[in-house]
Order: C-alpha cells, then sequence, then structure tokens
DNA sequence: GTGAAAGCGCTAACAG
DNA sequence: CTGTTAGCGCTTTCAC
C-alpha cells in the first residue's frame, strides 16, 4: 500500500530515482531499459526487475527532446463540408492508429480544407510529429507541395503524379476497368458514369478505368453519359434524368455518397433497380451494403491502406527505404444491383 | 537566401539563438514572447520584430517538458467493428480538433473497445496528453473508471450516472420524448421502438424518452413492441416482421444504423412508407437525409459537441471550473416518413 | 561494464 | 527591468 501510494502521489517516478535506489547512474539505467551500449547482464537484469515492479515508464516527452523525436506521427484529415461524414477517412484513421500504437507511435490529427492548409502548417511549426499521412489526394495537392518542401517524411494515402512521394493506393484504373468490364460483357449496352470531384485524383482515375474498358473492348463510350464533379444531389438529379431519358442501361457511381443519392432518385421515379436500370459504385460503404437490392461494388480495405500508410511512414522515419509506390488489393463484390 | 538558407539548413532557430544575436538572455527572450513577467517595452518589441523576421517557432516540446504539459489532449474513439463508421465519432473529432487548435492544443487520438482500454493506459503511460475527451459512454464505462483513478482531466462525451465526471450531452430523454409525443398526438396508435445496445447509456435513454412520452400522454406502451439491444441486421429483421405482425403503425429507430436496415426491409417486403408504416429515428446523419422519403429525425449538432467538449477539457487543465453538464442543442425535424 | 557531464529547448525561482 | 542558475527526464559522448 505504501508502494502505491508513493507511485500514485509522488508524480512519476524517473530515470533518476531508479538509479538513486540502485546505487547506479542514469546512463546505466538509460542503457538497461534501451538496450544500447555495453551493460552487465546482471546489472540489466536488476534494473528491469526494479522497472517491472515499480511500474516505471519512461517519460516519451523527454526522451525525444533529448533525440528531437517526437514519437507522433500527424494524420491529416479533410475537413471540407462535403467530406466531413465519408467513413473512408474514419477507416484510414483506424488503421494509422493501429499501426503506430504496434510500433509505439502515436497519432496527431489535424485538418485541412483544399484552400486552407494552415492547420498543418500549425502542426508543422509546432514540430509536434515526425512525419506525416496525407488522406487524400488533389490534383493541385497544397498539402504534398508545402510538407515536400519542409523535407518532413510523408505518405500519401492515393496517387500522386510526383514519384518523389511515397504513395499507398489501390489500383483504381485497373478495378474500376475490371468492373466496367465485368458490366460489359455481362450485356451492358449503354452505360453512364457517374463521377465525383475532379480536383481529387482518385475519381480522375476511376473515370479512366472506365473509358479504359470501354477502350479495350473496342466499345464507345458516349460522352453525354459521363458526367463529372458531381458534387450534389441537385446535379446528380438531373444527371440521372439525363441518362434514362437517352435510355441508358447500367449507372456506375464513382463513389457510394454519389451511388446513395442516385439510389434515392431513381426510388422516387420508380425507375426499378436492377429490371429497369443496373447500379454499381466504384467504392463501397457500410450504407451500401443493408441497401435493397444489395449494390454491386469495388470493395478495398481501407483500413488496410491505413495500416500500411502508418508503417511506412514510421519507417522512413526510422531511415529505412521504402517503396515509393504501395498497392493494396481490391475486390469486385457482384450483387443483386446488376443482375 | 542566405537567411532563408540558414534557417532551412541549420535545424531550427532557438530562444538560445536569439539570445546571442540580441544580446540579451534566453530569460528575457522567454519573457518576450510568454508575456510574463516584467520587460521593458522596447526590449519585448525589439525581440518580437525579430522572432517575426526570422520565423522563430517555440518548441512546444521543450516547453512542455520544462512545464510538465504537452499541450495536447487524447480523444478517445471506439474501434469496435460495428461502430468503426458510425460518422457521428468523426463529426466529435473535427469539433475537437476545431476547438484545440483555436487554443493552441494538438489531438492525439487512439482506440478502445468494450473490453479493451489497453491502447488508453498506454497513452496515459506515455504522459503524451494534459487531458482526455470520451466519445462514447457505456453503463460500466472502464475507461472512465481508468482516468479517474489517474486523476487525469476528462470530458465525456455522453451521459454518465457519477456526478463527478464532466459532461457534454444533448437531452436525449427530452428530446426523444418530444419526438415520441409529436408522432402519438399526430394520430400514432402503435408505436414500436427499435433500440440498440443497452450497453450504451445514449440508447438507455432514448428508450427512457420514448416512455417517458406515452406515459405523459397517458398512453400504454406494449412491451412487445419495444426491442432492445438490435445490434446486427438478423435481429432487426426479426424485429421488424414482429412489428408488422402485430399490425404497428409508426416504428421509431433509436439510430440510423437500425433506421436504414429497417428501411431496407420494409422496402424488400414492399411495406411502403409512410403508407404502410410510418418511420423516425432518434440520430439523424447524412445517409438518411438523401433517403426517399425523406426521414424524420431527432438532430443535433455533433461537431457543436466536440468543440464544447474541446473548450471545456482545456479550461479543466488551465485550472479552471466548469460545470460537470452542459447540454447541446437538438433539433426536431419532421419529413414525409411520418405524414 | 559503468559513470560523469553536457545538452535537447524552454521555464521559473531568485537575485541584482 | 534583466540576468543567473537550476532544473524538466532522458540520451549521449567521452573517460575510467
Amino acid at each position: 500500500m505504501k508502494e502505491i501510494n508513493k507511485q500514485n502521489a509522488s508524480k512519476n517516478i524517473t530515470i533518476g530515482d531508479i538509479a538513486e535506489e540502485l546505487g547506479l547512474s542514469k546512463t546505466t539505467i538509460s542503457r538497461a531499459i534501451s538496450g544500447k551500449g555495453r551493460i552487465g547482464t546482471d546489472t540489466k537484469q536488476k534494473v528491469q526487475e526494479y522497472i517491472k515492479e515499480h511500474n516505471y515508464k519512461p517519460n516519451v516527452i523527454a526522451k525525444g527532446l533529448a533525440q528531437s523525436k517526437t514519437y507522433n506521427i500527424g494524420v491529416i484529415l479533410p475537413a471540407d463540408a462535403n467530406l466531413i461524414e465519408i467513413p473512408f477517412f474514419q477507416s484510414c484513421l483506424m488503421g494509422i492508429c493501429e499501426a503506430a500504437a504496434s510500433l509505439d507511435y502515436d497519432v496527431v490529427v489535424t485538418t485541412v480544407t483544399e484552400d486552407d492548409i494552415t492547420l498543418l502548417k500549425r502542426l508543422i511549426d509546432n514540430q509536434k510529429v515526425d512525419g506525416v499521412v496525407l488522406t487524400r489526394s488533389l490534383v493541385n495537392d497544397m498539402p504534398a507541395k508545402y510538407l515536400k518542401e519542409t523535407g518532413i517524411p510523408v505518405v500519401l494515402i492515393g496517387s500522386n503524379e510526383d514519384e518523389t512521394i511515397i504513395q499507398i493506393d489501390s489500383n483504381h484504373i485497373a478495378g474500376c476497368c475490371e468492373l466496367t468490364s465485368i458490366l460489359l460483357k455481362s450485356g451492358c449496352e449503354q452505360m453512364a458514369l457517374l463521377a465525383g470531384n475532379q480536383n481529387h485524383n482518385v475519381n480522375r482515375n476511376r473515370c479512366e478505368g472506365f473509358m479504359k474498358a470501354h477502350r479495350d473492348l473496342n466499345r464507345n463510350v458516349d460522352d453525354a453519359m459521363v458526367f463529372k464533379d458531381m458534387n450534389n444531389k441537385l446535379l446528380i438529379h438531373k444527371a440521372v434524368n439525363q441518362i434514362m431519358e437517352r435510355g441508358a442501361d447500367c449507372i456506375v457511381c464513382s463513389d457510394d455518397f454519389i451511388c446513395s443519392i442516385v439510389l434515392a432518385k431513381l426510388e422516387e421515379e420508380n425507375w426499378s433497380v436492377p429490371e429497369k436500370i443496373k447500379v454499381a459504385s466504384f467504392y463501397n460503404s457500410a450504407g451500401l451494403a443493408s441497401h435493397n437490392p444489395p449494390i454491386t461494388a469495388l470493395t478495398i480495405n481501407v483500413k488496410e491502406l491505413g495500416i500500411t500508410a502508418g508503417q511506412h511512414l514510421i519507417k522512413m522515419i526510422s531511415g529505412e527505404i521504402v517503396d515509393h509506390k504501395s498497392l493494396v488489393n481490391y475486390e469486385i463484390v457482384l450483387k443483386r444491383s446488376t443482375n
């Protein structure tokens, strides 16, 4: 009880306390803990026993100061209004947290918008992190540019033309091409595409996959059936109307946000899926899964994307070399919406 | 250019560098920056000019070490499989980040599950944060208990019986009671309730609000119409079947996850909303908004919940006293699903 | 194999 | 009003 009180009451036990108790020097204690430098096996053991018994926890902040490290990685989330509820980023974050924790790092999050990166700058200026994970990739990517200037290690979830930036992504072009091909081969004659914000690289890539599938199969894409920058409900509703007027037999949505709006619209107009029109999505979240009918979609393991990003970043921080591009698998899940 | 190189190349400029350049002592520089202690206005100005010009950024880590502070707050997110995609937590986080940044704190996130708080312990042991925001409240709340023992400042988003814990919430009982009352008064004769995990305080409170409305209006609750712990699709489907068999005219869902499954099920069975059965939800997320028909729901400003939590926590860290319970407003939005 | 001493960058008495 | 002196808790030469 005394012991416990001692721990609770008096702040945290330090390396100095241990040194004093054991009649050793701080240096020795440090060595016993880190395992660096030469040290007698018995001394080492004695120290480690003491540590276990007294539940010593090193002060990571002090350690960091001495080594000019923080043992934190930054995660930059988009705060743009229409993205705030997208589960993709949350799953990424979970993955990154998992990777970080297992490597004894912590995760500091901050936000940026498409045209405001002051909070990111603040994070870097304050020297609170040893590296940064960017969770989305824009065509004109301010965060990536800024971070490159600072020289701090960066991992980008997504793709970027700049090959000096480490990237983790799934192969959107291949995946979307594959899904589109399957649909074309299964009998679709007139496919429509509803794609999101073209300032996001991912949406450009998804469009490209859609196009490629058509080229590969010697099919023409009707330009009037391809809608880009479908950033709000109104645009999507109009697009759906046009698509139906022109007699498409299948709508592919570049993400689940668009897809859910499309589905609501189709239902409102009593255009049944898949009888009257087939529907597929290039991104799959929990929301679509419970839809009736179930929706055919491209699925990627987003958490794994986060885990990989976190692991790579920490390797970079530790001075290891990592591949400049890593791909996470995707999966195509065919459901009743395209039967 | 030289200047710039100097900054970029040689690490970061420190308080010592400034002292040397200006022929002053580190203390004086420190005072000029913090504004604490007496200092000549001219000296102060000189220092501040230098700082602006040379773009000096204090090292928050070193400052923290000297003050035994981190200028970080921890945010604990649930990592339980079925919660990972719930946008509630993401919105909370955004709010907390906003509050933190504006008060010059950073946000460190980590996760817990219902029965595993090792990552939370790790965060505390490592002394990486000055306080913690808990983003959900369980009936038997391990994180809250643990944190209370440590004595570290805590703010809970949600409600807890322990009045010594600072809590930020909206009044679920009142809100759910109000929504239920409106529905009862508007002609519902047989209302059913589908409630989620009863280990979450919020779900218990929502149930209570539902009951209270009935009591207040002298209406009986048919126990066979109240379903709790509806944690998965299967349970919900079965419940919906029973509800329809017993001839309910309205289903209230305790959250949007349950609601979306209910809606899919109703559609599958061709039970039309609101003609055959009305539907309302006690929680509203982007997903429901685009549904057809639009769903009546209780809406709360989740981001504001986060902002308030962040602000309160930082006040506590700074030694201020804060109200033990703060309520954020809710709003009832009536839509076609209950017409 | 172990220890003394300096230092990471900043704050905080205590003097002057 | 400003400087001196100690730290915060840990790492890291450099001696012994």
